[in-house]
DNA sequence: CATGAATGAGCTTTCATTCAT
DNA sequence: TATGAATGAAAGCTCATTCAT
C-alpha cells in the first residue's frame, strides 16, 4: 500500500461493516469495498472497481468517504474493535481457562463465517499495516488481543490443564495462524458449519493427532 | 496485479532464486525482486524500487527480464518446483507415514527458514495467482503438494497410526496453514532454529495441547 | 504501430470523427487526434501531443478513450463507414455506368476535401493495418469498396462504354492510387477545388494524353 | 520519427542497398533494414528488429552505422541518387518526349520491381522527411525529378503530341502516384512483370479510358 | 447525492545509444 | 567485430482525488 497520509479518525455508526448487509448506502458501499479488498488486494483493488460495483461512478464514493484509505480503516476498526470486544468479555467471563481457550476459537471462527471479508483483509494487510501512520491501532488490538490469549493459555498451563512442556508464545502463534488462515479456504455456505470447524481444531489441538 | 499476459517460462541457470546469494546477475535481481516483493507486496513494489536497490536504471532491468510479471513468475516457479521435488522424494523414500510427515514438516520449515521471501510471496499471492493467465501452474504445484500430504496423512490414518476420528481434509489444511504462515513471524535469526520450530510444532499436533 | 488489444467498435453518437469541427468534446479531440496521426504519423504522435493540442493533460485523455489505438480506431471507423455507405448509394442509384464512375471519383475528392486527415490516415495505415488483429474490419471495408468499383468497371466494359482490351482489376488500382494518393499534395485552401481536380482526372482518363 | 541530429554524409560504396543481395556485411544490413522499415514503417522498426534479423545484437549495428537514421539515410540517397542518374540520361538522350515518358513510367516500374523496399520507403516518409534537417536532399531530388518530368510533358505538349487541355502540373502529379503508389500491391513474383504493368498503364494513359 | 471532466503524480515498459570487455 | 550490461529519455497508461454543475 502506498499509504501516506493519516487516515483521521473515520466516523461511523452501528454499521457491520465488511458483513452482508448494510442497512444505509454507507455501510453497502463498505461492504462491496470489503469484498473486493479482500478477494483482489487493497492495492490492486482501484476506487473505480468499488464504484462500478455500485453502480455510480468514482468521484461520487467521494460524498461517502474521504479516501480509500479512509475506507479500509473503517472496515478494519470496526472488525477488530468488535472482536476485541468479544474477547475480552469471553476473558472477564471466564471461569475455567479450557473452556475459555473454546469460546475463543469458536468465537474466531465465527467470525471468520460473519464477516470473511474483515478477516481476509486484517489477515493480508496486519503485517503491512501495522507500521503505517493512521494505523498502529491495528497494531493496538493485536497485542492486545494477543495477550488475552496468552495470559488464558498460560493461567491454563499452571492450572495443569495444559501441557507444560510447550512453549505458549510459539503455541499461541500456532493457534493464532490455523484458525484465521482458515478464512482463505473456509466456505460458509459449504457442508461445514463454523462450529464444527471449531470442533474439528480443538479436537486435533486438545486430543493431539496421534491414536492413542 | 493486472497481470494479462502469458509470462512464459522465463527461466534459465541453477540460479537459486528468492533465495539469498545467487550467483549471476540474474539472481541476485530476482533475489532483490523477490525481498521487496514480499515486504512490501508485489502491487505495492515498482520496479524502480528493485532497480535502485540493485543501483541501476529501472529500464536496465529489462535488459535481464521482460517485465515485472516475468520475476514474479520465476521466483514463484524456481520455489515451487524445489518444494515439490523435495515433496515427491519424501514420499517416495518414505517407509513409515509418521516419520514421513515429520519430513514434510521439517522440511517446509526448512523452507521456510532457506527462502522466506518466496515462501512470503507464494503465501500472499496464491490465492489471487491461481486464476491469473499465466500462472496455471501455481494452482497445479499446490495440487499436488496437497496430493502428497493427503496420501500420507490416510495411509498413516488407514494403519492406525494417525487418529481415526478426524477429517484428514480439515486436518490437511490447519496444518499447512499452519507451518506456511508461519512464514510471517518466524524469524531465521532469531533464537529458534528451524528443527525446533518443527519440533515444537509436532509435539502439540502429535500429543495434543493437554496434559494428560 | 505496436497493437497488441482489440480496440473494441467504441463509438458514440453522430460526431464526424476526423472531421473539423465536432460537436462535443468527444469528437474535438477525435479531431484534433486525426490531423495529428495524418500530419506526423500514428506512431510519431504521443499521447501527450494531442493532449497538448487540446489544453488538457494526457492522462485526461483517457477519460474519453480507452487508448491511443481506440481513437485510431474510431476515426477509421467513422471514416470507412460513412465512405461506403456513399460508395453504396451511388451504386444503387446508378444507371449508366460512365455518370457513376463520375461520382464515384467526384464522391473520392470531396472526401480527400473534406477529411483529408482520415483520408491521409487511412492511405498511410491501410498496409499495416489489414493485418492487426482489431482492425480486420479496414481489409473489409476496402474490400467492399474495391468490389464496388470493380462491378462498376466491369459493366461499363461489357456495355461497350469502357475499352475491352484493358485489366480492370490493374486500372482500378490505377484510378484508386491516384486519386486517394491526391491528398498528400491537394490542398483545400487552394486555388482547385476538389471538382476541378476530378474534372482534370476524368479528362485525362476517359480522353487518354494523346492529341487526337 | 523523432529526428534530431543530423544523420551526416553517410559512407556509402556501390552496394545496392534496399536491394536483394548485397556484396558485403554492410549492404546485407541494409538490405534488412530497408525490408522492415518499409514493411513495418520506420518508427515501428526498432534496432532490435533489425539486429535479431541479422543474427547481431542491437549494439553491434552501431560498428556499422552511427544510427538508425543514418541506415535510412543510406538506403534513401542510394535509391535517389540512382533514380535522379537514370532519369536524366534518359532527358539528356531522349529525342521524341512520347518516347521519352515511355522510357520515364517503365524506368519507374522497374525501380519498383528491382528495390521495392527502397520505393515504398520513399513513398512512405518523403513528405515528413523533407522537412527534417539532415534530410534535405530528399526534397532536392524529388524536385529535380519533378522537373524532368515537367520539361518532358511540357515539351510533348508543345510539340502537339500531348493535348494541350490538360494542366500538366496535375498530370504530372497524378502520373507520379500511380507509378509510384502500385509499390503498395505490384508483386515482382506475380503474373505480371514490370514492362506489362508499365504498358498497360501507357495503355490508359494514351488513349483514354473509353471505347472509341 | 451524483456526474463528468480534469489533475498530477507515478507506474511499467520501450528503445536508441554507449562502452568496457 | 561482436557481446552484454547499462543509460536516459520518453512513451502509453493508471488511478486517487478534486470540483463545478
Amino acid at each position: 500500500m502506498a499509504t501516506r497520509t493519516r487516515p483521521g479518525s473515520a466516523k461511523r455508526g452501528a454499521a457491520s461493516a465488511g458483513g452482508g448487509s448494510g442497512s444505509d448506502r454507507r455501510s453497502q458501499l463498505l461492504s462491496i469495498a470489503a469484498t473486493l479488498f479482500a478477494t483482489r488486494g487493497y492495492a490492486e483493488t482501484t476506487v473505480r472497481d468499488i464504484a462500478d460495483e455500485a453502480g455510480i461512478l468514482s468521484g461520487s464514493l467521494y460524498h461517502h468517504f474521504s479516501s480509500k484509505e479512509a475506507m479500509l480503516d473503517e472496515i478494519l476498526r470496526d472488525f477488530l474493535s468488535a472482536l476485541r470486544d468479544r474477547f475480552r468479555k469471553i476473558e472477564q467471563d471466564s471461569v475455567d481457562p479450557r473452556a475459555a481457550l473454546d469460546e475463543l476459537i469458536v468465537a474466531s471462527f465465527e467470525a471468520i463465517s460473519a464477516t470473511p471479508h474483515a478477516v481476509a483483509l486484517y489477515q493480508a494487510q496486519v503485517v503491512a499495516l501495522a507500521r503505517q501512520p493512521g494505523f498502529e491501532y491495528v497494531g493496538e488490538f493485536s497485542r492486545e488481543i494477543e495477550k488475552i490469549w496468552l495470559r488464558l493459555l498460560v493461567a491454563g498451563q499452571k492450572a495443569g490443564i495444559f501441557r507444560a512442556d510447550v512453549d505458549m508464545n510459539i503455541t499461541y502463534r500456532f493457534i493464532r495462524d490455523t484458525v484465521w488462515s482458515s478464512v482463505r479456504w473456509y466456505r460458509p455456505r459449504g457442508k461445514y458449519k463454523p462450529e464444527a470447524i471449531a470442533k474439528q481444531y480443538l479436537h486435533v489441538l486438545y486430543g493431539g493427532l496421534l491414536a492413542s
